[in-house]
DNA sequence: GTAGGGTTAG
């Protein structure tokens, strides 16, 4: 009965947390489960273990939320007789990923609470965080040679998509695939997708084209939804928007059955560039006879040709309504293009009405939609406001474009006032944002200030970091 | 949430 009482604790834990949308709050839930679970029970917490699903909850949960130091403290209370497993492990490195915190990405993937060894999962998951923190290629293949776990196809995609992330090189990401067949690993359709992808961005599109023709003549692998968005794109950008209109139809009659409306995005979206936006209508119709849902990609496209081709904010709104009349929920992309137009047509004030309400909709604003605010009230010349919404984005961890930082740079210079641009560069430092042209001009203005000697200070904590 | 594209920016 003890034990059948233990696992019902338990597992009620992991429901609650589960259930839980705050990270804050599910981490206390977790530190003291009792007072929230069992309302009548005594305050002193029965000592029910804690099962592995409970620390797999709170970790993600923890790092998602970037609260790393709490997800790192539960990490370390995990008994190693739970023996914690790989998955758990991959998405502790892809969180220090996606926050840019590559130092740390490689600390997680020898993290002591995940038992030895680490597969090509491990290895992948950390490679492709490596990846998204901007990490060199040689860094990113010494890593990935230095690991002596034998890569897999998913280990040479991300090595890729790594090469390809370089100043324009195709040709590294083309040795890679030969040294891929040359190992006997067999290239997949992501492999592909992957090359044509990358011919398309160098604007090659002829090998482009010939990549599709080879993967399925001689690899007997069928171009699917990826490949021909990447080649619809190109073809757009190059003012040939029949001809991507074409291409989708040979993906209509050619693909697997499965076709989504990424391409169709790219076509709509084109349609608004070149002032056709009368025949995106007619494309929605077309999805729907088809039977594919028309997706976020084609509202988003629809939201931006409206924003920035036609300036017509209300249009842009009423498309953002539809798109959740069809069940369709407004992503960050959503909402950051609708800050862009409304800071565009100098609404700023709508604009940090609609990132402040962002949170309720279930939609927490992106380094993006701090960027586009924090511009557009520079823009604007609302400094005050500026100050308030630089305040919040460093509070978050977000770096400032370095436009807007001219910007207010310039602006506290002619206010002349020493200690808020002291503040102001400190802050930047915390979010690793500091430019040495920055530097030069504090120190040139500053020179003379008391303040000179935390400026040297300052100096020095920022090499630290 | 191990990998590729399509919608925002840079």
């Amino acid at each position: 009965m003890r034990g059948a009482t233990a696992k019902f604790s338990s597992y009620h834990l992991a429901v609650a947390l589960r259930r839980e949308p705050d990270p804050a709050a599910a981490l206390r839930l977790f530190l003291s489960p009792t007072a929230a679970t069992v309302a009548s029970s005594p305050s002193s917490a029965p000592p029910f273990r804690y099962s592995l699903r409970c620390y797999d909850i709170i970790v993600c949960k923890l790092a998602a939320a970037r609260l790393f130091p709490a997800m790192e403290s539960v990490l370390a209370q995990i008994p190693a007789s739970l023996r914690p497993r790989e998955p758990l492990l991959c998405r502790v490195i892809s969180a220090y990923g996606r926050a840019r915190l590559p130092a740390a990405a490689r600390r997680a993937f020898a993290h002591p609470a995940f038992p030895a060894p680490r597969t090509a999962r491990a290895l992948n998951t950390l490679l492709h965080a490596l990846l998204a923190c901007r990490t060199p290629l040689p860094d990113i293949l010494s890593e990935c040679r230095g690991s002596g776990i034998p890569p897999d196809a998913c280990t040479y995609n991300i090595l890729m998509r790594a090469a390809v992330a370089e100043p324009g090189s195709v040709e590294n990401a083309c040795l890679l695939f030969d040294e891929m067949r040359q190992r006997g690993i067999a290239p997949t359709v992501v492999t592909f997708g992957t090359l044509v992808a990358a011919f398309c961005e160098a604007g090659r599109l002829e090998d482009a084209f010939k990549v599709k023709e080879v993967m399925s003549l001689q690899y007997n692998i069928r171009p699917n939804a990826h490949v021909y968005a990447s080649l619809m794109k190109a073809l757009c950008e190059k003012g040939k928007v029949d001809d991507a209109h074409r291409l989708k139809e040979e993906m209509v009659r050619n693909s697997e059955p499965l076709v989504d409306s990424g391409a169709y995005a790219t076509l709509a979206r084109a349609l608004f560039r070149v002032g056709r936006k009368g025949e995106v209508v007619g494309l929605l119709e077309e999805m729907k006879g088809r039977g594919i849902t028309v997706g976020r990609e084609v509202y988003n496209a629809m939201i931006a040709g409206f924003c920035e081709n036609e300036g017509d904010m209300d249009a842009a709104f009423a498309a953002l309504d539809d798109m959740q009349k069809g069940g369709c929920k407004p992503d960050a992309v959503s909402y950051n293009t609708l800050v862009g137009g409304l800071c565009k047509m100098g609404r700023w004030r709508d604009a940090s009405e609609l990132v402040e309400d962002m949170p309720r909709r279930g939609c927490p604003p992106d380094v993006v939609t701090y960027r586009r605010l924090f511009d557009g009230v520079c823009d604007a010349g609302a400094f005050d406001e500026a100050t308030k919404v630089f305040d919040e984005m460093v509070f978050q961890g977000f770096a400032p474009s370095k436009d807007g930082v001219r910007k207010f740079v310039g602006w506290i210079e002619r206010e002349g006032d020493a200690a808020l641009l002291e503040s102001m560069l400190c802050q930047l430092a915390s979010v690793n944002a500091l430019e040495a042209s920055e530097w030069e001009k504090a120190i040139s203005s500053v020179l003379h200030d008391p303040a000179e000697q935390n400026i040297v200070k300052l100096l020095d904590n920022s090499r630290l970091a």
